[in-house]
DNA sequence: CATGAATGAGCGTTCATTCAT
DNA sequence: AATGAATGAACGCTCATTCAT
């Protein structure tokens, strides 16, 4: 029955059939089975790709976050932009919505409180390379001379606390841009930004 | 099938074996009946004090937290501090242990990640109530005419994601104190406080 | 705590409450406890009194065919009356509801799928009696020389089964009485009475 | 983990053990690792064959109802019989037992009490044939003129009420026959059938 | 490679019964 | 006589994992 598809494949459609039923059931009230038959694949084909469910779970919240750190190095791609601006645009990632409906869907998904496993599990590797994004940023701003903190690394934990702390605040949905920007102004202001020189 | 203990007494022995027994194997990996074995009790008499399993984990987590407040309400207390005094009193909430082995050990097991369920419950609880302090004192900052924010709900969640972060820094245990003081610094600066006047 | 009540009243009061809740929750569905509670009693006071929970159930059926039974002998206890009558004014109560709206509530209990068990012991208790009257009867009608059967015993066994399948065959309410009318000339029938002489 | 037997045998498999230990210990002392065990199968192979408990229950009721149907269906193939005699030869059928000494025993298995369950349900699933077979059974005596009843449905109730009595009548084993036979009389009788034309 | 029937440990929960008070 | 807290055996059921085909 070797077919159409290879390893990789055959591996990320069964990844792509997980995070569809997770989405719909949550990841504790999923049966293996049910990816198995998600997937159109057998049971037993799970276990030569995955090590065990929770490899799964992985695997889904690892594509997930690819996904997400594809369109935030799009975000910080733009050449010759100063620290300010990069940190300015990172601002809808922690809306995370914006205008992606799919994202949207997802942060909903995330959010239920059975999935609490899967958003923790994206979390714990998301924050790391978002932490090494604002990192750099503080940097660039402290050789721009426009950042003034004694640790960069302190402060870029500090920020993006503070950052992510807006998804967390149940802030009503139109009210979240307003509530992001506000954020900045309070990130710049503990950077040591001033407004204007 | 007499009670030795009144109802209040056997409740908090079965909480406090429950706590036990979930910090040394987890939440989920601990059967209803090893609580009732930690707690010298029958499974059934578990189900006498507590609906269901969730609710054991609920009462351990509502332990924690009313201990905690306990200790923050005292440190709070000191009347007639100023809100700078207050904010940075409260630094050691987030470092959370330091001289209390009790609370450290506590930190430890919660970060497992076996328990990231009792965390993410106990987080549930203490948020809001750390969030009331922390927007009591910012508006107290306000009317005293240190602090400078447009929003001070907005504020208070930045601020207390900020001081939040630092638990999941990784920041070796010495050097928590001399971040927690770094990320005061930032939660100062963020609130439009100026060192000196 | 011997109270107003004597240990006849005091099994007679939870027989009494744990008939109610049968009704209500069906037998298997009601736990000792709930009877208790009904009776108003601790859960240790009914073992006083009954040896265990089927015991109780036992009661419950026994209580209710007593009262059935005085129905009966009441109907049949007409003095002078012929067997024919005597079968007839038997019909009613294999309609069973008749004008007691209790009964007829107690028919529709007892027809429900989790209370078999009560309805089957009930039978079990009933269909003796009525066995026995029924056997009166076709003797009384033999001696009267309006029936004519070889053995009298069978016959009633016959006519029992016959009347009794009424309850099963699921004809609606409002024609139950001339469906009992229709089985009693059956039954005549079967113990060769002819119509008129 | 491979299939020895086909689904179907596999499923029969469950259902004879599951028979046989239901007969031995009645249907509600049985656990379902008891009929697993009987059937020589994990219990949770149970659960690929069957919905629930239940669902075995009624695949046991529907397999005795089967190999009872045969056999009647057998005994009134019998091609150009009259109504009559189709009427006499339904009646080993009550007697149920006679020379097939399997059916003997489950009868009386059936007829425990703890296994009312399992015989309700039976009569539930059976008794509709059966008084669709009586109905035939009746209308074509009308036809033929040798019946002579107001309404067929009712007296096929009736018919079938009283011959399905002598199972409980507790009549003694060698004189079930005889006491069939007397039924069947008192069934012509009801039926308005006169012995000699 | 792929399958899916089979497994069985393990779970949470119930509740009839007991007995110290 | 009455209580009700305590018991713990027993249950139905799930599902991650294995492996013969």
């Amino acid at each position: 029955m070797a077919r159409i598809v290879d390893k990789g494949a055959r591996r990320a459609g069964i990844i792509e059939a997980a995070a569809k039923v997770f989405a719909e059931r949550g990841v504790a009230n999923t049966a293996v089975s049910e990816v198995a038959r998600a997937a159109s694949v057998a049971k037993g084909t799970i276990y030569l790709y995955f090590e065990d469910k929770d490899d799964i779970v992985l695997g889904v919240v690892q594509s997930i976050v690819d996904r997400m750190m594809v369109g935030i190095d799009r975000l910080l791609a733009s050449p010759g932009a100063s620290a300010v601006e990069r940190l300015r645009s990172l601002g809808p990632v922690f809306g995370a919505a914006e205008s992606d409906p799919a994202a949207r869907e997802l942060i909903e998904i995330l959010h239920r409180p059975e999935n609490r496993l899967l958003h923790d599990r994206m979390a714990e590797r998301l924050t790391p390379r978002l932490l090494a994004i604002m990192d750099s940023i503080i940097r660039q701003g402290l050789e721009e001379g426009t950042f003034s903190v004694p640790d960069a690394r302190a402060a870029a934990w500090f920020v993006l606390g503070g950052l992510q702390s807006v998804e967390l605040s149940g802030t009503p949905h139109d009210e979240v841009p307003a509530a992001i920007d506000q954020s900045i102004k309070f990130a710049l202001l503990a950077l040591g930004f001033k407004e204007t020189p």
